[in-house]
DNA sequence: ATAACATGAAAAAACGTTTTCCGAAAACGT
DNA sequence: ACGTTTTCGGAAAACGTTTTTTCATGTTAT
């Protein structure tokens, strides 16, 4: 019994009594053009079966043109967010049946260069983006040169390709209104401005607050840095934290310092937590903290934090889904689109009513 | 102008006026059996640079029955540490110039078969096998009959395959000393059986202790779930940090209380802290806590935790560097070894001496 | 001077599929 | 009965590499 090395297509044909091209045609299921028998397609059917046929994939792939997989490459895989989102959107595509190779991206920007390569590479169908980065749009655009299907996902950067994204100024709206709600009008804003996501959510939360009338003061704005953009940032999650406890700090000890701190992630959220803490404050009684994201860290910290979750799980599928009926259909103008997914409040234990001063 | 859909070796061939097997020879660097001329070589590799020549991955895999990717099936990717590790492994796959395609594994059992069946296609040279699962050997044995190349990194379960772990007993060690050392006699055990990998922590634990003449009463060991294997359990996060939020509760509040908890994972430890502080006691002045992994969340809290960080850059690279090595010659003995690689305590706020009652 | 060998490179045979093209037989219409 | 379709399926070409085999040229040893 000479191991063959593994059964292929040529096997079952064999055994089948039929040609090769006819098995092909049965295990694709290829409608068009030629008819095959429901007799010998079910014999066909049944052998590959029996015989445990897995098709080999570069074969195929070399043939027809097309891999069966996509990719996706993750700007921030470090970040609490953006580490999950990758996990998601394998898992959509998981459960779409198609394989999906995540690539991290270190945080140099010649790293990026690096996927790029790759990506150049024909491995891929198309490719998901994952997150945000500086000069987002100077790589989108080589990304088009590829002429490959992608989308970008959760990207702050507002391009002219197929995206899927929450809907940011939404959220903050849902945010703010729940602290105006709840009474408070000195709001500041703590948020690392390396990323141009936070730049953005800076702008709608100003513009917000203007229509109602609710001024925001330069010191109420607590960025970790001004652009230019600094390479090892990403991901830092322990500076984040430390820089947003010591913002935190000089926020509430200042004049006239604010009753509640909006938050642009949750790693800042925390900082604040540790930061009001330092100072003998408690939250929410005597200052209310909200974070934006919802991951896990949001509900393990005392007090739980109110939190804006961004529903990343349909995120994930709907930019999978997108991306699949682009590699279908490339140039289907319907579906040069912008998808914007509804956050959800978690309201939690981090807020209430201002002090009375 | 007719636009060539990609630049193949035929190209660079016709450019330089030689046959294409000189070309693939030469782009491979391949030195046996045939030589190439040092002008030839000189000129090929120059044009194939000028052309911007990528090769097709998928024929060059069908033809070589090398496809130079790699793949990893994370068995616990919801994890912190375990999503984390997912994506160093994959990061030291990069810094080796690999490819390495991350297999999300849903919580379900069939999953994991699911995932066999994409293993056992021949995409991949080799894998790493992520994490922990109830009745591991069991799939060990089975991906053993793949004969493809794969070591198991950070499995709790023993097993006769190639395997990169943390030294956990000697971790164990070091916490308890720490303990002890501070005057702790009174030392409970706070995890979820839910993995094979905290119940030998459990039996590291106890084993400890009693060479020191400690003694662990049965009501000092909290453990959230007895086996058999609850699917759901895993990566579930919330439910983890909930249930030992109230099993430290039920600890703190019962007759002899424990000085110090010893928490099998990072979350738990939050919870215990948690816990702690819906009694009203202060950490660690009434109580130390200990946790074990050292994610981004043992230092976002309050108080910080001290807890033993499993070195997770290494053990990525270590179990990279053997997995290449395997596939480089499967049936060296010499690889068919354990890496342990030490841990490191990082003491931060969360232990005192215990109070003296 | 001739056999033996080394060197450099061309030619051709894989690799396992998908796809295109073609033909035999059966079914159908007049 | 004779063309004309339809139906089912075979034969063979491609896909872009890698690998093996073969073939010219020198070059050295006898």
């Amino acid at each position: 019994m000479t191991r063959r090395s593994t059964v292929g297509i040529r096997d079952i044909a064999e055994e089948a009594g039929v040609s090769i091209g006819t098995v092909s045609k049965i295990l694709n299921n290829r409608i068009d053009g030629v008819r095959i028998g429901a007799d010998t397609r079910q014999r066909v059917t049944e052998i590959a079966q029996r015989l445990g046929y897995q098709p080999n994939p570069f074969a195929s792939a070399l043939r027809s043109n097309r891999s069966g997989i996509i990719g996706a490459v993750n700007l921030n895989p470090g970040g609490w967010f953006m580490g999950r989102l990758g996990m998601e959107v394998q898992l959509a595509a998981q459960e779409r049946g198609i394989e999906l190779f995540v690539g991290t991206v270190k945080q140099r920007a010649d790293s990026v260069e690096a996927q790029l390569t790759i990506l150049q590479g024909q491995l891929f169908d198309g490719f998901v983006l994952l997150g945000d980065m500086p000069n987002y749009r100077g790589l989108a655009r080589k990304l088009k040169n590829l002429d490959k299907p992608f989308v970008s996902v959760a990207a702050g950067t507002n391009i002219e390709t197929p995206m899927v994204h929450t809907d940011e100024a939404l959220g903050i709206k849902m945010i703010l209104d729940y602290l105006t709600g709840l009474g408070h009008r000195k709001i500041a804003f703590l948020g690392s401005l390396a990323w141009p996501m936070v730049t953005e959510r800076l702008r709608v939360f100003r513009e917000r607050l203007s229509t109602q009338g609710i001024p925001v003061p330069d010191n109420y704005v607590a960025t970790m840095d001004n652009p230019p953009y600094q390479p090892e940032e990403f991901a830092a999650i322990e500076r984040q934290h430390r820089v947003s406890t010591a913002h935190t700090v000089s926020l509430l000890q200042g004049a006239n310092p604010p009753t509640a701190i909006f938050c642009a992630a949750d790693a800042f959220a925390l900082g604040a937590l540790k930061g009001a803490a330092q100072l003998g404050l408690t939250v929410p009684h005597d200052v209310s903290v909200t974070s934006f994201d919802g991951t896990d860290g949001t509900f393990t910290c005392q007090p739980e934090l109110t939190t804006l979750r961004r529903p990343i799980e349909k995120v994930a599928q709907e930019a999978i889904n997108l991306l699949l009926a682009l590699i279908d259909s490339p140039n289907d103008p319907a579906l040069q689109k912008r998808i914007l997914v509804e956050p959800e409040l978690i309201v939690r234990e981090s807020c209430a009513r201002p002090p009375r001063s």
